[in-house]
DNA sequence: ATTTTAGGAGTGCAAC
DNA sequence: GTTGCACTCCTAAAAT
């Protein structure tokens, strides 16, 4: 019953590999626009930038309102 | 036409997050297949082990694997 | 002239094992260090945060100086 | 009485951050092993597995070996 | 047991 | 082209 075992374990392996390619080219995708926006003219540093804070706003709000908060608690105590 | 300028900004950045988006599903579902081989008994550390050596040339793989070898023997770990 | 080889990388591995043994003994120091202020009554937890704010402090200005830096660069291009 | 009890915490916090400190400055010593190893030709990323496998318990160690035997076979890996 | 945190590895971009 | 940097992910250790 090894071989049956045997292909389980390799079709899920398969299927990793494949995700991943899907991914790569994905990847290349990206760099592809990005390439494009460079052509037309634009910088594509600060175009990275804002679609990292774009992505990032609300989690960092969260944190920032966490970390004010425990202030408060901390100068409480201290 | 500044307007112009931006919307095409704009139409780019968008593309990218759609992209990114994509790249993140995909990132997900390469998890899901993790956690489906582990469901059925299968140790993922292992097996990212094993996905890693079936990217790399076969050259490449037998160094490491030698390498390995004389490491573990110089410290007594065979 | 391999055991040469192996003898040195036998030294420099003991010496890793040797630090990272260190380094685990000074963390049971610092857990002890918050049991003994858990057993005068204080709140480790928030102890914890203190601790963990006073280390982050001036990155996080410098991360915030340029975080607003970056927007104002992309309110001015978009 | 508030005053001894705020020295007795502020104490006890600066009692952890000289520890921790200490512990940083370990993490870098080890940090340094490995690029003084790198630098006479050790392969840093294998060195980590080693001073790894050496942590574990024989038999667990035997148990990794085998299954990552078991993958590779299944995959045409060896 | 669950969640958090620290550290390592791999990836991709930018600067020189 | 190569070095450094930032980001993502994964693993292992620690805290609750």
């Amino acid at each position: 019953m090894a071989e049956a075992t045997d292909d389980r374990l390799r079709l899920l392996i398969e299927r990793v590999e494949r995700l991943e390619e899907e991914k790569k080219g994905i990847g290349d995708d990206i760099r592809d626009v990005y390439a494009e926006a460079k052509a037309v003219g634009y910088d594509t540093k600060i175009m990275r930038q804002v679609v990292k804070l774009r992505k990032m706003r609300p989690d960092d709000r969260a944190e920032q309102d966490a970390i004010l908060e425990t202030y408060r608690a901390a100068l409480g105590l201290l």
